[in-house]
DNA sequence: CGCCCTTTTGAAGAAAATCAAGGGCAGTGG
DNA sequence: CCACTGCCCTTGATTTTCTTCAAAAGGGCG
């Protein structure tokens, strides 16, 4: 069960032994196709299964009372999902399909199989929890400077779909609209549209639906007060910040 | 090693049985007192221990570039923190005591050893991270609005403190003041004062620095958009929601 | 072509930040 | 004992930011 965008994430938060990647391409799973806006993990239950997004991207998100949405996280080809299913508990938040997606199914039972018998499996599923929250705290750091989030938010995507290794050329697939891209920033459609407006009229960067390429990607990080290090906290570092 | 609180959070956490009741007794640990307003875990690299709050309360924080501080995470006793050393990452924030604290430090080692060897622990050390979790996301939700933003961290901080047997009858110690309760909010001092003074003329609590009492809890939930679901997600629940 | 979805722009209004100043209370020291 | 100081709470006035409401323009597709 290859899934090659899985193999590389895992590679890129542990070092996966020789032994450990057979065990994961061994793994039974079963890949569907969601269509697009189509939530493949609800709210208020347990998931059935841990799932791979396999192509396409999703994102958790939450419903407010008033009907308005905030996503709280995006998954891109290769991220995974389904800890709760394995501590058996009521998911707070759905996944759903942003684009048509594939995601592998795969059961519980032999994630935790895998847990026990590879060590650095459940690493790899400890680091990608703590980047997850790590995430979260970014998005609440930034969340009081529209601006600021939005350039955060494009340096994140940036840089997680090049980790992914889904960008060519520095031009990545940002297949949302701004009303998503606002949703998951926390202001309005409208509002995203102007921010977004002065990011291309500075020469930020280039962006239309579907896609992204970062102009000035020292100017936009400083916009937007981001680095990279939370992404990969483990690996050493020799830079002074 | 008892610090009855931490046990009192494992049980709610798991099902921990006797067995697993006295690993965790048995661990070795060292109790500091550490003065309000010191960090004891820094932000950009690991922490050599893993932490257990004993007494006062601590706060997760990180501080924008230009000097404000947002605090992510608020720590009562028989909270814990550590899991960046498990798995040897840095941190991407810092803890720092808001009150004076006691906070008993256990070697990592002694951590893993009891991952490995009372299951059910590894499951409380998940579960509590997907706690800590949801809650950013609801913090991330409520954001958008000061008085639900809020009436929603008073509802949580209230249920958190009673879950950890810090109330007495329904009064509960909230050690902290208003700035730093809008740090956490994601507004300012002097707005926080605004809006609690709001929730103090709707007869809705009765705050004054060190202490919260709910006064309507139903107004009060409704007002935060809030439930106490995500606090327990691995609960069965009969309730329809 | 016409429809739907998305983007774009304008104008008015609401929410929160900022700036500024005063007040209460506890601890400190003359 | 009382002035002084520091910290926190409180309130008012002004300004900035973002939302809301509204409308029009672009683009892909049956």
């Amino acid at each position: 069960m290859p899934h090659a965008s899985w193999i590389t994430k895992l590679h890129n938060l542990v070092d996966l032994t020789v032994k450990g990647e057979r065990a994961v391409r061994a793994l039974n799973s079963s890949v569907s196709s969601i269509t697009r806006h189509r939530d493949f993990i609800s709210r208020l239950k347990a998931p059935d299964y841990f799932y791979v997004i396999v192509s396409g991207w999703a994102a958790r998100y939450c419903i407010r009372s008033d009907g308005s949405r905030r996503i709280t996280g995006f998954m891109l080809p290769g991220d995974f999902c389904g800890i709760h299913a394995v501590t058996h508990s009521a998911m707070d938040h759905a996944i759903v399909a942003l684009t048509n997606c594939e995601v592998a199914a795969i059961p519980i039972a032999e994630i935790e199989a895998l847990c026990s018998n590879v060590p650095e499996f459940a690493l790899a599923l400890w680091r990608a929890k703590l980047v997850d929250e790590a995430m979260l705290r970014q998005w609440l750091l930034s969340s009081s400077d529209a601006l600021q989030a939005t350039a955060r938010m494009l340096c994140e995507l940036s840089a997680r779909a090049k980790a992914a290794r889904l960008d060519v050329d520095g031009i990545c697939a940002l297949p949302i609209t701004q009303e998503q891209l606002g949703d998951a920033v926390g202001i309005t459609g409208v509002h995203t549209n102007r921010v977004l407006k002065i990011l291309r009229t500075e020469e930020l960067v280039d962006y239309a639906f579907g896609h992204l390429r970062v102009l000035r990607a020292d100017k936009l990080s400083e916009i937007g007060q981001w680095n990279d290090r939370y992404l990969t906290p483990w690996s050493a570092r020799t830079k002074i910040y």
